[in-house]
DNA sequence: TTGCGTGCAAAGGTTTTGCATGGCA
DNA sequence: TGCCATGCAAAACCTTTGCACGCAA
């Protein structure tokens, strides 16, 4: 299963090897289709979609929206990451997105599960704060 | 600011009364359209959109996606509970919103705040993941 | 050869916007 | 009276779907 499902098509390994190089950022159906067809290699988007659908029912990518605003955002799941330690943090003044892998963080999850029953997604959660450079401004309005 | 925030309308005035109604749910426009068509008292969807934008805006409201699937959910805030104290787990599967107040919790704040440089705001942040009757569930799917 | 994958275009659904009118302060 | 809010319809988007053809196994 995973990664092998299905046929090996030049347009689904052009699209895993998009995500897996921008492993670390987030991206978006419209980011992508502009990246292939840049590189001559275009791909239609409804292929896209159904790629990408495959590829988050098998685990192997997340979808998610920022703010809840339209349009789905997606990133590959690195394994040899722990999951389990990445949370992400939004600034609601500035909308930058920090991506913090932190040991104590980690015990979030471990704590919220054997102390209030409830297993937490970090893959979905999201902090909202301020980040720093605008807590540095907030101080001169 | 606030609520006070705009002239007080009646469309304003029926969609808050809804949300604070069902503030234990997650709800959408097409739902606060129907309900407010069925109740005799119709406000068109361009006005809920524009409505619903001021609030999150001002905090009123939380807007979000369920597994970043197309189609906003919104839920009112209730300030009477201090929120600022206390985070919010969010079950994926039924909906159910649960604010736990902890003290190793609060501990996350100070530490995000003291290693990462961010200042988190508890009100606006959500915990997503599974709760415990959802989990039960899953074991007998 | 078989049947999944793809591309295109059309359809479907959600959210936004322009503009004239309505209504609060 | 001056503006903001509203409603309607059109537009703008994002995503899905139907269908004929292409291609991996």
């Amino acid at each position: 299963m995973k990664n092998s499902s299905g046929y090996n098509t030049r347009q689904k390994e052009k699209l895993l090897d998009y995500l897996i190089s921008n492993k670390d950022k987030h991206t978006n159906v419209q980011k992508i289709s502009a990246y292939l067809t840049a590189e001559g290699t275009p791909v239609g988007v409804a292929t896209i979609y159904r790629q990408l659908d495959k590829l988050v029912e098998n685990g192997l990518v997340r979808r998610y929206t920022i703010d809840g605003k339209t349009g789905a955002c997606y990133q590959y799941i690195d394994e040899s990451q722990d999951c389990m330690s990445h949370f992400h943090l939004k600034c609601v003044r500035c909308g930058t997105l920090i991506h913090i892998t932190c040991d104590h963080l980690s015990e979030i999850g471990e704590h919220i599960m054997a102390h209030h029953n409830f297993r937490v997604d970090p893959s979905k959660t999201v902090f909202y704060g301020v980040c720093e450079a605008c807590m540095e401004e907030e101080e001169n309005d």
